[in-house]
RNA sequence: CGCGGGGUGGAGCAGUCCGGUAGCUCGUUGGGCUCAUAACCCAAAGGUCGUUGGUUCAAAUCCAGCCCCCGCAACCA
């Protein structure tokens, strides 16, 4: 059986959630829950990453212990991703115990083998903000916050990244580790530079709010070797217990990351070189989506004004359809606008008038026609009907193609087309005609019809779980969500409708001038 | 000469890898239908595909140059 292991970044949980984190998870979860429908093994992976500065200072503002502190603000990403309908099997935490001792195995193992070195390192330090700079960051020799800067020496542990350069390149060019195509050209431009070591240590005088090393008390490692570790240790790695886990999730290279293309270079570079290290595997592909930009293409920011919080977007249009609008409106990896409008636009053209209205008429003319009983199909089927009918398998196949390739915005792009044929058809057919002059075409435009809905509902659950929940509540459905259910146009018939309120009433946007 | 992405009818985008009558959604206009959520169906108008040159029987698509926009330049999806 076919296995995926899908994941979003670990985000920082002292971050507020934003549009950008809500679509990484969003689109991981519909991709995995798309899998699960086609029958594969699949692990949805998300979490936090609850070690660091910024959080150690928040606890300490707060009066708190930091794991305290964490515990508590974990939970609010947690029900965020409820309310999104995120269906996670794991939520990780890099606080947790096993991760912890995971994580210290680790860079024994690499400092056993000579990958972890130590040396000083002199660098530009600003005190009141506790961070390092480079040159090129100052303005006129001060921190862009206006801060002074003083030159200190500081010991401190680094990883032989450099060793890894060439063994990423290969991995690189081998095929699909870096998607998009352009992303993986991209990193290979970056890489034409030789690469530096990457320091992996901070004193515990500076950040005690870490994972320690375990081969010197006075330092706790930094984001690196912890946050990236996650992936694996999350499935089991350098966990005796699970080590079966481990060899069927990660060690079967099925793994696939999703991230914002922001964080590519530590992906696609860091990552893999921390892993070619270990003597572990290489994830199967890594794919870097786009951001979201305000309308005109400016980039989303508070200090601008123009960021649109995902949440505002729910209670507008509500959560299934904004998650369709997510996947739905851009072509997976681009950059793509973000405004109520086009959500608006967007919901109100394909689910409302298109999906919603299609139910409507559809069940309104059985309810009163065929007293809510989906009716039989006659004996031969017209040349309308089964090429309708025909387009179900290979819709089907279309979809799965779609979005093993990581194109979900083309397989919702095929059902929508489905959906119009059929709003196509009925208009054709005139099944509020046909009801006075030939009930059995009648009854075989309305449970063809029917038989369309019950393929869009269990096609369209892994976006819309909720909505096609009722959808296939409506129209009788009982069975399970599966693809043979699917294809079964036949056993739409005797259905029991029951008429309701629309499923996706329009959305008017209220302009506000 | 740092790296990458983009410039396609009024708006938002697909198509570019593997050249062959320019496509989708929204909007506009006209018509149809009246089962349905003022929805659905049909038709029309609207683009010399940023620009210049080249390759070719043929270029949005390949090659070269130029212009403009947007990101990134190593811990913000």
């Amino acid at each position: 059986m076919p296995k995926t292991y899908f994941t979003t970044p670990i985000y920082y949980v002292n971050d507020l959630p934003h549009i950008g984190h809500a679509y990484t998870t969003v689109v991981a979860d519909v991709l995995a829950r798309y899998h699960r429908l086609f029958g594969d093994e699949v692990l949805l992976l998300t979490g936090v990453d609850e070690h660091g500065q910024k959080v150690q200072q928040a606890a300490e503002k707060k009066g708190l212990d930091p794991q305290k502190y964490c515990d508590e603000i974990q939970l609010g990403w947690r029900t965020i991703w409820e309310e999104l309908q995120i269906q996670y099997d794991i939520f990780f935490r890099t606080t947790d115990a096993f991760h912890k001792k995971a994580v210290q195995a680790a860079l024994q193992f690499l400092w056993d083998k000579g990958d972890i070195y130590c040396k000083d390192y002199e660098g530009l330090y600003s005190v009141s903000e506790e961070i390092f700079y480079t040159e090129k960051d100052l303005v006129d020799g001060k921190t862009p916050q206006g801060n002074d800067v003083i030159s200190i020496k500081e010991k401190n542990y680094f990883f032989k990244m450099s060793n890894y350069q060439d063994k990423i390149i290969e991995a690189l060019n081998a095929g699909n580790f870096v998607l998009p195509e352009y992303r993986k050209n991209e990193v290979l431009g970056f890489l034409k530079k030789p690469l530096n070591d990457l320091c992996i240590s901070r004193p515990k005088a500076r950040l005690s709010w870490g994972i320690e090393l375990p081969f010197d008390k006075d330092f706790v490692t930094y984001v690196w070797f912890d946050a990236l570790l996650n992936y694996a240790t999350g499935v089991g790695y350098q966990q005796k217990e699970r080590s079966a886990d481990f060899e069927k999730w990660w060690q079967s290279r099925s793994v696939v990351h999703l991230i914002g293309k922001d964080i590519l270079t530590t992906h696609a570079v860091y990552w893999p070189a921390m892993l070619m290290a270990l003597g572990i595997e290489i994830p199967k592909s890594i794919f870097a989506h786009g951001w979201w930009l305000a309308a005109g293409g400016e980039k989303m920011s508070k200090s601008k004004g123009n960021s649109v919080r995902p949440l505002d977007m729910k209670n507008l249009v509500g959560v299934d359809p904004l998650r369709y609008f997510l996947v739905r409106e851009v072509t997976l990896g681009n950059d793509a606008s973000f405004s109520p409008d086009l959500v608006v636009n967007r919901v109100n053209a394909e689910l409302a008038n298109n999906l919603g209205n299609l139910l409507s008429r559809a069940t309104n003319l059985i309810d009163k026609n065929f007293s809510s009983i989906v009716p039989e199909y006659p004996e031969n089927l017209s040349t309308e009907t089964k090429s309708l009918l025909d387009a179900l398998p290979k819709t089907s196949k279309e979809i799965e193609e779609q979005v093993r390739a990581l194109a979900p915005q083309n397989a919702l792009q095929a059902i929508v087309n489905l959906l119009n044929d059929t709003n196509k058809y009925i208009g054709d057919r005139a099944p509020w005609k046909q009801v006075k002059t030939d009930l059995s075409a009648a009854a075989e435009t309305l449970a063809t019809s029917l038989a369309i809905l019950k393929f869009a509902g269990i096609y369209l659950s892994p976006v819309m779980p909720e909505k096609m929940n009722r959808l296939l509540s409506t129209i009788g459905f009982t069975g399970e969500k599966t693809i043979q259910e699917a294809l079964n146009w036949k056993k739409s018939s005797s259905l029991k409708i029951t008429k309701g309120d629309p499923l996706f009433p329009r959305v008017e946007l209220i302009e506000k001038d």
